[in-house]
DNA sequence: CTTAAAATATGATTTTTGTCATACTTTAGT
DNA sequence: ACTAAAGTATGACAAAAATCATATTTTAAG
């Protein structure tokens, strides 16, 4: 068993919050694992008894429209809490969660949560920030994908995942999403979003190799994406 | 200065877990006003000093896109609490807020409503829970903005209206919006919502009389909107 | 190493949606 | 009651995006 206070990711989360004390109750209680890529750590409407750190790796949320079609709604990594929502709401989760790599998390049983909740209260108002934060994103999000078009918004989102996940010694992006998992961050068909791609490949904007995305004029991108 | 004790919309919100002497000392410090149809609560980007209790009316959530066009991200009525999100963020509001129809809401200062916050569990967990509420709403919505049609996202909306405001004892739509608003609402052109509307009218799904909606076939409508 | 399956790519075509033009209707202000 | 302005309606057209078909490439499994 791991100890937490000396786990560097808390201090991305809520759980910053907890002092000496705490954090040997978290890690008293807590279940560390490992979550192999493709993975679903939880399903939508599943009903969750606690909440998961993620301290490695990276993650999709996405749920499932009825047209058949998966939206990727956020993407969370290493630092970030998972199920936060769904256990202050008292409700099954919303969205899905699924390993885009292979990750490391850490799940905290609900009781733990309820109690750091009711005794500490600067890790309530840390959660509480939290959950305003994805509220402000989310709103923005949805006026992008109402207002924008597939390209603009295929711009933008090349633009976050260089600019959250990095890019390798080569300049390529970090982050190996699929096609149809950049797709189902734009929310258009897979298909148009090759061809996107395929254009600013050969205007110049970003260059291709393979599996490998590199942008070459963020500059361009960014007029683009507005 | 009215009682707060005898207010019955704040059965709805997080005031519902305030006790005698708390609604005594909201009583005492909120303000209460009248705004007019299309007058501005407050602006994006405006900084807040409190939040805001909608005592009766509608008004609109929304945000202005880099094409110049106004997304609606919700609507909030009677009962609902206004700028939390800023709130508890500490950060300005992310979204204008505009009344629909002649609105009374009452502002409470900050420095109150933390109070209750630190003093209150109850409260507090009540507001975040309001929060987390928004933040599924939200995120529902990306999705149907990514996914559906405009046709599907406008009859999802008319039910929605008919379902969260009413009708009139005609049958029509109790919550009156122009053609723009609804526009704004699913994300699409003001003329392609017209034309809608008006095929929606012909095939018999809806009534337009002027101003008038009326759902005729809601059953359909349903199976449209998915 | 081979092979099937999955992912990527591209063309052809259709459907959806946006834009521009214009007309008609309603509303608000004098 | 009159008039300007705003809102609603509709046609014609253009642009954006989805769909379907079909290669080609990459990946994973035996």
């Amino acid at each position: 068993m791991s100890r937490c206070e000396q786990c560097i990711v808390r201090e991305f989360s809520a759980l910053k919050a907890l002092n000496k004390d705490e954090l040997l109750k978290l890690a008293d209680c807590k279940t560390s694992y490992v979550v192999k890529k493709g993975e679903v750590i939880f399903d939508e409407g599943d009903h969750l008894d606690g909440i998961f750190c993620v301290k490695d790796g990276v993650c999709k949320l996405t749920k499932l429209s009825s047209n058949g079609k998966d939206q990727i709604v956020k993407l969370v990594t290493r630092g970030e809490l998972l199920g936060q929502r769904s256990l202050i709401s008292e409700e099954p989760t919303n969205l899905s969660a699924i390993a885009l790599e292979d990750m490391t998390v850490c799940f905290v049983p609900k009781s733990q949560v309820m109690d750091f909740f009711n005794e500490n209260n600067k890790f309530s108002l840390n959660m509480m920030k939290n959950v305003c934060h994805d509220l402000k994103e989310a709103d923005n999000i949805l006026v992008n994908l109402a207002q924008k078009s597939v390209k603009e918004r295929l711009a933008a989102t090349l633009l976050y995942l260089h600019d959250t996940f990095g890019v390798h010694e080569d300049d390529s992006l970090k982050l190996h999403l699929s096609r149809e998992e950049i797709s189902s961050i734009i929310g258009t068909a897979t298909e148009s979003c090759i061809r996107l791609l395929s254009d600013f490949n050969k205007s110049g904007l970003i260059e291709i190799h393979g599996k490998k995305i590199i942008l070459k004029n963020k500059k361009e991108l960014r007029k683009l994406a507005e």
